[in-house]
DNA sequence: CCTGAACTTGCCTGTTGCGCAACTTTGCCC
DNA sequence: GGGCAAAGTTGCGCAACAGGCAAGTTCAGG
């Protein structure tokens, strides 16, 4: 975590505002409930002006889900780096495993978050937002895979929504049941059995 | 459609309340743009009080996809009325290509509709929730069919997300190149490829 | 016709997003 | 170091919004 680029002290600050910002949020969610606490609570509690608050994220819900926000992106880069010879589905889901084997289960951040999300509904539609905010980007990472097999761009874009909504039932499903199993172990079945297509007798 | 259920008048009154509300943000999003509307400005099209547009929807995203969220219900229906023997995806599938080949195209109102969405992207997250609302209904359809198959129910909420993200993504490309093919062209196409899975080599 | 339930409305309060214009901090070149 | 421009922060203010409450109005069923 440590190697993200320091590019000078103000690059740092801003970050370290927004991260104030995001944790502050999370922490009055996880205290009061999601929709009893107010911006002005939040950038209080970072210690910084509602008006500032607006500088960094248009409202409550993006600031809580801007750790999914930096995670998925985190995923994206992993796509990224997979061998360019790889099919898509295969960079895809080799991807997640990366991510999710190594770091996604131990992270109690996201634990508290995920459980946060379980007991508030209303936080669902956000973070569906969240995924879909990063589908265009994950299918501009799919089309570079496709090529010439895709001209239209019609494949990589279902690709990608479609792994993307894997893993958001995935980590409902996960949500629900957490003790059963690890949420790699829940996602990596629900993506093989969607990488084999579900018209598929059974 | 004159085939819903008349329950007296209050039942229809409220019905035509409702639609009103819908017809005034549709015209007037069409007519300035929908970032430029308020909900006042809906409420008196509508000819009601703006308290009242709160009693019906949650906000002016709401009332402008009504229409959509009544289109899904509808389609939500439709699968419910396929033989209960056809698998999950195939009756999901028949659904839509019911749908979509007899009513989906000639509705200038949701012609009219999916072009706004085209022009403001920020209509975009609004559709999201659209489809996402419903996936837990159709989740449940889908849950039936599996029936001893899924006890887990997993796998009905991935066919009902996959099938969402497809139509959802469909959409989108039509919109973006409304006038190459009809619709359930570009849908059923990308049905099928995701119904084939896409780990398999092309 | 009458009573209760459902619906509408106006009023009001707390909250929000954002434009604007100071003011402070940071980056950089001399 | 000194100073200037760009970036970031803040307070103010405004239009818009969600939704509680209570008084009026309309509908349904006896």
């Amino acid at each position: 975590m440590s190697a993200a680029i320091e590019q000078g002290l103000r690059e740092r600050k801003k970050e370290a505002t927004r991260q104030a910002l995001y944790e502050a949020a999370l922490r009055l969610a996880l205290e009061f409930g999601p929709d009893r606490i107010t911006v002005d609570a939040i950038a209080d509690r970072a210690g910084v002006s509602r008006r500032t608050f607006s500088n960094y994220f248009a409202n409550k819900e993006e600031a809580l889900f801007h750790a999914d926000r930096r995670r998925m992106l985190l995923l994206c880069g992993l796509v990224r780096a997979r061998p360019a010879a790889e099919p898509p589905w295969t960079a895809l889901t080799a991807a997640a495993a990366e991510f999710y084997t190594e770091l996604g289960d131990l992270d109690p951040e996201w634990v508290a978050q995920s459980r946060l999300v379980r007991r508030h509904p209303s936080l669902a539609a956000a973070q569906v937002q969240t995924f879909a905010a990063l589908e265009r980007e994950l299918s501009d990472q799919v089309a570079v895979r496709f090529k010439d097999q895709d001209p239209s761009g019609v494949r990589a874009r279902l690709v990608a929504a479609t792994f993307l909504a894997v893993l958001r039932v995935s980590l409902n499903v996960w949500l629900e049941h957490p003790a059963e199993r690890r949420f790699w172990d829940v996602a990596r079945d629900s993506l093989d059995l969607a990488g084999r297509g579900f018209a598929v007798p059974t």
